[in-house]
DNA sequence: GACTCAAATACGCTAAGACGAATATGAACC
DNA sequence: GGTTCATATTCGTCTTAGCGTATTTGAGTC
């Protein structure tokens, strides 16, 4: 699986953002709807859409189409390194205390009885551990 | 010893690039001096000045002046997610076959019976693990 | 003080990337 | 086909950061 060419540094560009660790951080284990990014967040959705391509070229996330919903979730890069980096990565992103409210305002979002109005036929988010 | 301010965004900053990469893994384990990066890197004296700048900036070295020469050696960000992180890159570096080229030509250069012209006089690497 | 040498910094330029606003794609439904 | 809705992309602008070159700092030596 390993790619000859993927360069490690590929990886830490697309660390090397606020807003992108942000999105890895809430997506975590689960397979997150763009639409939901947007309302946790806080953020438009254009600029939303180009950080998520963005870590798509870096490798580290893959998404999949539902319709008119795309679904994003946490991939392994093609590289032994960079996944093993990424890995610790993301378990010391979820013992940040400043991604964790993300994470717990989607939570709270996501398990309410009824979604916002901007969310209302949204597919909610899946958790892939369970 | 962790600051509250420190923003894991630095590190990735820090990393996210091809240069200060290479630096990182030369150094290693041990304690080098300036004038054996440009020497080893084949990179210019400015650039790689600025490059430890960054470096230092971002808590991830330290510099210990002896005389005109100054030491740098890898140091603990001040951030204990950021540095379990660090060490996962270190580690991974260390495997990293195109980083290994640079650190042999460094044993290579600084084992030798006689140093290269511009090092004439330079303090040798100290192995900090010896 | 004058000179040398190692390292750091300042300057001007260029490229990369982040952004908001507008527009384009593409799937679903009538 | 036309409309709607979710997402992606383009455009123009601004900021950040990398680079080579030149200069400065700062320690040692005479």
């Amino acid at each position: 699986m390993t790619k000859k060419n993927y360069n490690i540094e590929f990886l830490f560009k697309a660390l090397a953002d606020r807003t992108r660790l942000r999105l890895i951080s809430l997506i975590g284990d689960t397979e997150v709807c763009v639409c939901f990014f947007v309302v946790i967040l806080k953020i438009s959705q254009p600029k939303i859409s180009r950080h998520l391509a963005y870590l798509r070229r870096a490798g580290i996330v893959s998404a999949r189409r539902e319709g008119k919903w795309m679904h994003y979730r946490l991939a392994d890069p093609p590289d032994e390194h960079a996944t093993r980096i990424f890995r610790e990565v993301r378990a010391s992103l979820a013992e940040h205390p400043e991604f964790q409210r993300d994470r717990e305002k989607l939570s709270a979002v996501c398990c309410a009885p009824n979604l916002p109005v901007q969310l209302r036929r949204a597919p909610r988010p899946l958790d892939l551990a369970a």
